[in-house]
DNA sequence: TGCCACTTTACGGTTTTCCGTAAAAAACAG
DNA sequence: CTGTTTTTTACGGAAAACCGTAAAGTGGCA
C-alpha cells in the first residue's frame, strides 16, 4: 500500500493539482518540494528515520534558478534516489520525455511509471497511482504509439558536444581544436564533419541551422 | 470585483490547479474547459443569460486532438471573446509565450494579465488576480526584464522571415529564391547576407548556428 | 607477431557562405 | 527633370563547410 509520498516539481501550480488528485484518492497529504535537491535529502532523512517513503513522483525537467542545485534534474534525481533507497517507487510526471529516454527510464532505473502532462492527465495519474499500488508498472497510451514510429537516434555525449559547441559560435575547427585540447577521442576535422552528417541524416535536417533549431527547441542543448 | 470566472485550459492538472488557488482565495467556483469551442460558447451562453462573465484565465497553447475545433488556440479564443464581450478581463496563463506575442497581446488585445508557468506560478496567479481584481494590469517580471535587457536593434518581420526560413533548413539562396516568389522587397542574395550580419552583431553572434540557437532560446523563432 | 575489421585522420575538389566593392535601382529634394 | 542620397543588387576573391576517397591508426584474435 502506498501512504508515504513525496512530489518532486518546480511548476507550483502542477505541485498543487497532484497533490489534489491525491487528496480524491484519499491519500494522506504527501511531502512536497521545488528542488530536486531538496527532495534527495528529504529520501535521505526519511530512510534515517526509519520511515522511507513509498513513492517518489517527480518531473523530469527544472528550470534553473538562483538556487545552485548539485542535482540536475529528474533524471538524476531518480538515479540518486534509487542508489540510496532501491525499493522506492518511481512515477515520472513530465511533458517533455523523449521516447528514447522514458524507455531507458524503464529500463535501467527501473520506475514505475510515466504520466504525460496533457489534457487528461490527472485522470491517467489516478489510473498510474492505482497500478504502481498494485505492483504494477503504467506506461502511457503515447509511449505505446510512439514506440513503433521510432527513429529515435540517441545522441550520445560527443554528440551534445559538438551541437553545444555550435550553438556557442564556435567554427567546425575551432571545435576540433577544443577537442584535442580536452583529449576527447575523435578530434579530427573529418570526424566532425561526418558525424554531424549522421546527425543531421538522422533526424532529417538539411543544414546546421536546421539542426541546431531542433536541438535547442527540443531541449537536446 | 471578480465573482464570475471561465477556466480555458487543456492540462488537467493546471486546470485543477488553478481552481484550487481561487479557491484560497475565497473565490466562488469557477467554470471551466478543456477547448476553445467550449470557452467561447460558454461566453456566449451566460452574455445571453445576462449574467457575463467577469474574468477569462486561459492558456495560449492547446493539444490537438479527436476533436475538431474551429477556435485554433488561445490568441484565437481571446480575439473571439473581445469581440463579443469587449469588458471582459482576460488572463493568460501560459509557459510559452514569445515577448512579441505578449506584447501583442497587452497592445491589441488588450488583455488584463500575463502569467509564466513556472516555480512560483501559483504565487504569482495570485497576485496577477488581486492585481485585476483591482483594474490593474499584471506584466510578469521576466517581461520587464526582456523588456529592458533587449538589445536596441528590434528585430522586424523581414528578419524573423530569414530566421525563420533559416531555422527550417533553407540554404541563403533558397531563401532570396523564396522572397523573390512572394514578392518581399529585398531578395538579393546579398541583402540578405547583409541583413544577416547586421542581426549577428547586433546579438553579438559569430555564426548562423549561434545566431540560430539564440533566437529559439528566446523565442523570437 | 601478423592479419583483419573498424575507426580516425588527412587531403583534394566542389559547394556554400562570407566580405568588400561597385554598379544599378529606387527614393527624394529642389 | 536633374542631381543627391539611400537602398538593393551584382560580382569576385577568400574562407568555411561539404563530400568522397585514401591513408594511418586502433584494437581484437589466432
Amino acid at each position: 500500500m502506498i501512504q508515504k509520498i513525496l512530489i518532486a516539481e518546480d511548476y507550483e501550480t502542477v505541485n498543487l493539482s497532484i497533490q489534489k488528485t491525491l487528496e480524491e484518492l484519499h491519500i494522506s497529504s504527501p511531502d512536497y518540494v521545488y528542488y530536486c535537491d531538496d527532495a534527495l535529502l528529504r529520501i535521505e532523512k526519511a530512510l534515517q528515520a526509519n520511515a522511507s517513503y513509498d513513492l517518489l513522483i517527480t518531473d523530469l525537467h527544472f528550470e534553473e534558478d538562483h538556487r545552485q542545485q548539485k542535482i540536475s534534474g529528474g533524471e538524476a534525481l531518480i538515479a540518486a534516489a534509487r542508489n540510496i533507497q532501491p525499493d522506492l517507487k518511481i512515477l515520472v510526471f513530465s511533458a517533455t520525455g523523449k521516447p528514447a529516454t522514458i524507455e531507458a527510464l524503464f529500463q535501467k532505473e527501473d520506475i514505475d511509471g510515466y504520466v504525460y502532462k496533457g489534457r487528461n492527465d490527472a485522470r491517467e495519474l489516478k489510473l498510474a497511482l492505482e497500478q504502481i499500488a498494485a505492483n504494477r508498472r503504467y506506461f502511457p497510451q503515447q509511449f505505446v504509439q510512439q514506440q513503433k514510429q521510432k527513429n529515435t537516434y540517441e545522441l550520445d555525449e560527443f554528440d551534445i558536444t559538438i551541437l553545444s559547441l555550435m550553438a556557442d559560435g564556435k567554427r567546425q575547427q575551432e571545435i576540433s581544436a577544443y577537442l584535442k585540447k580536452n583529449n576527447i577521442k575523435p578530434s579530427g576535422l573529418s570526424s566532425i564533419e561526418k558525424r554531424l552528417n549522421t546527425i543531421k541524416d538522422a533526424l532529417d535536417c538539411s543544414t546546421n541551422e536546421q539542426l541546431i533549431a531542433h536541438c535547442v527547441k527540443m531541449r537536446i542543448i
